[in-house]
DNA sequence: TGCCCAATAGAACAAAAGTTAGTTCAGCCG
DNA sequence: CGGCTGAACTAACTTTTGTTCTATTGGGCA
């Protein structure tokens, strides 16, 4: 059973090289190729390949559009990204479109048909450089769950839970203390961070904005 | 001008498996291999190699533990873990710790020294599988700054103001409306989110935890 | 046209959060 | 040792939040 693939790309010479490449590769069946997203939308939910290699400038609407509008007909259909693109906001916006795989154009077609074998067994293969930005953000996002520096432990433990939501009561309950000695931590908390009430204190904290 | 190595590996195959490969391979020069985490935390800090080929399961501390230790004393080596461990909790803390690219052991020695390459020239080559889940969660980090659902323009404004911090009074300034109305507004976006103060509101509506 | 809903407003009240003040204790420093 | 500091603790008091009601306006829809 050979893997279905449908080509979104808007220059002859890259797609028909594709498709001729790819027709030639065992294990490869192409279905469709097209110039435009807008031709693309209306034929792949009813062709259904098992996976879609995407152009991002395209001339009308662009690939990351149109992954966006054809994912939730097909979402069984996994999306490569090919495409010169390099520049954090275009790769963050096509992965949280849809797509699963994004190679640069650099790539060499050996690579490019390992890496479709890989997309349809459920990886996600990516070009070092790209991978490298995914790494960028998955570090800064984890730093922000981190006890803060300038509290002491107690602080930090009532920030905590603070920070989900409980009431003064509740964490006074939960540490066996007093509920004015919770506003009193609680009060340090937000000297020390320089804020003056709670949802402050959690951003600051916690990272968000 | 190679690109130095050293390489942190228990099992003895392995370890001169990759350091025969490594010498013969024109680029690479393998300055010294470790059995342990141990070892490796003397030496690599005065080494400074280019990159280290990092195993996790080692005898004593393990190779992740290890490269919090050492990151910090060589910010420029790069760490290429190097290991079975495909779960998601190994996988996230060795990015963590300093790891930037993730080769899984069944990857061939050719795709290796590509990934080394890419590697010292600043990508982050890792298997396909390992980058799926980065981008899951990726996906799970984004999704938590649209607007919600459930709620009206007028009230995802409102909560987006509250998420920062702002008094009732403040927020009635901001859009030039009544506090009462205020009060009014967050009093339905709690119904309709199903909790009971602000920092609910606002974990529930900006998704941590 | 009549009905429903979102947005607006106000007011009274209860509950929780935030402020201020003060005690105890443990460790540090000259 | 005595004095100082910072963490943990408590309580009285003030301000902000959250609840409950009531009411008006304008838009969309059957």
């Amino acid at each position: 059973m050979s893997i279905s693939i449908a080509i979104v790309e808007d220059l002859d010479e890259v797609r028909n090289g594709l498709k001729s490449f790819l027709s030639l590769s065992k294990g490869f069946a192409v279905l469709a190729t097209f110039k435009t997203a807008e031709e693309a939308l209306v034929d792949i939910p009813v062709l259904k390949p098992d996976i879609v290699i995407m152009d991002i400038n395209l001339p009308g609407m662009n690939g990351i559009e149109c992954i966006r509008q054809v994912k939730t007909k097909v979402p069984a259909t996994q999306f490569m990204m090919f495409t010169v693109y390099e520049n954090d906001e275009k790769v963050f916006e096509a992965l949280k479109a849809g797509a699963s795989g994004y190679l640069l154009k650099n790539t060499g077609l050996l690579q490019l048909i390992e890496a479709l074998k890989e997309l349809h067994s459920g990886g996600s293969p990516m070009s070092a450089n790209i991978a490298r930005k995914l790494v960028t953000v998955f570090r800064e996002n984890e730093k922000k769950a981190e006890p803060v520096e300038a509290l002491s432990a107690r602080e930090n433990e009532i920030l905590l839970l603070l920070s989900k939501g409980l009431l003064y009561k509740e964490i006074a309950d939960q540490l066996s203390i007093a509920t004015g000695t919770v506003r009193q931590h609680i009060h340090k908390i937000y000297e020390k961070l320089h804020v003056e009430n709670r949802t402050e204190a959690i951003n600051k904290a916690f990272g968000k904005n």
